[in-house]
DNA sequence: CTGGACAGGCTAACGCCGTTAGCCTAGAGT
DNA sequence: ACTCTAGGCTAACGGCGTTAGCCTGTCCAG
């Protein structure tokens, strides 16, 4: 969204602490200024208002699962020889699981309601999706698996499945499904 | 939960009302009792707070999903000479989705976030896991199930998925990518 | 060298939120 | 007749996003 001044950038990092370090609910218009050493209606100099904060996160986190994901496909394509037999898929998957239980706010913020379109660069969102749509054959299929990645990611940050649930082997055969099933 | 006393109960109902029309944020303690004809602090002879009077909610609207997927599994056990070929999963697939697009407002809150456990009626949370169970060879297949219709649904419900989007052909290729593989 | 524009701070305040403290009143039970 | 309690009430607190309006420093044009 038309470059960030350097003024701006800090905020959006300050912003990316808080959230991470306690969820979106520690993002606070008077937390991020304090953090910054300034008042909270100084802000508005910067950003419109805080969905807009929220919008260049939200970017940022899409392009980094975005990078994320593509970095699996091409290693996936690499060492093809020592295949694990889930295709690349099973790559995808581990590396989408792993972005978001490596930023699980971060995620959280991503994916809480509709996608603020309007407010974020063009392109990074189909740049997420792409990976997937290369691997998966047939769009209906792609976004099933999506589905399934989102949701068992969801699942998981929210604490739904019981204590000691094996989440890992959740994903395999969900992975496995899809993969067995397009051959 | 300590049964609700009448008046709760009527708290409950018109907290419903609000959440179903107008979304989480509508659910307002002023709000509520604006709708009750008294005021706000005047909840709290019935609730300790906010969180209690969602749990409430929650419950419901878990204890509903259940019913809703015992119905389909059910049916699909009755009739099952004319089987659409997606074993009971498909029916309880559509089934799901059905009441997550019919209380969309409903199913975030009860997905938003950890469950308050604590302030739930015991087994509700198992009685809606069951059908899936009973139906699914595996517990990590249904578990995977379970992500892929959460998934599935807050994709849909966050208007995640492009404008025209054959949403249908996204679940029935993720049902039966399950089924096929589990034979 | 002076003057104006402007970037980027500030304080005060508004209307919302959840929540607490403390009061009052109507009716039920002894 | 007295007390207890259920269930209202008002006033208020601190926190939220946000707005209006002010002030100060820097930089550039005349």
């Amino acid at each position: 969204m038309a470059e960030l001044s350097p003024r701006a950038g800090q905020i959006v990092a300050a912003a990316r602490e808080l959230v991470e370090a306690g969820g979106a609910d520690a993002l606070t218009m008077r937390a991020l200024a304090a953090r910054l050493g300034i008042r909270a209606p100084s802000l508005y100099k910067h950003f419109p208002d805080k969905s807009a904060v929220e919008a260049e996160l939200i970017a940022i986190a899409l392009a980094e699962l975005a990078t994320a994901l593509e970095g699996a496909e091409h290693a996936a394509l690499e060492g093809a020889e020592h295949d694990d037999g889930g295709g690349g898929l099973a790559a995808l998957g581990r590396a989408y699981r792993a972005y978001a239980l490596g930023h699980p706010h971060l995620y959280r913020l991503m994916s809480a309601g509709p996608l603020p379109r309007d407010l974020l660069p063009a392109g990074v969102e189909e740049r997420a999706a792409l990976p997937l749509v290369r691997i998966v054959r047939g769009q209906a299929a792609a976004r099933a698996v999506w589905g399934l990645a989102h949701g068992l990611v969801m699942l998981e940050l929210d604490g739904r499945f019981p204590p000691g649930a094996d989440i890992e082997a959740a994903w395999t055969a969900g992975m496995s499904a899809f993969t067995t099933a397009a051959r």
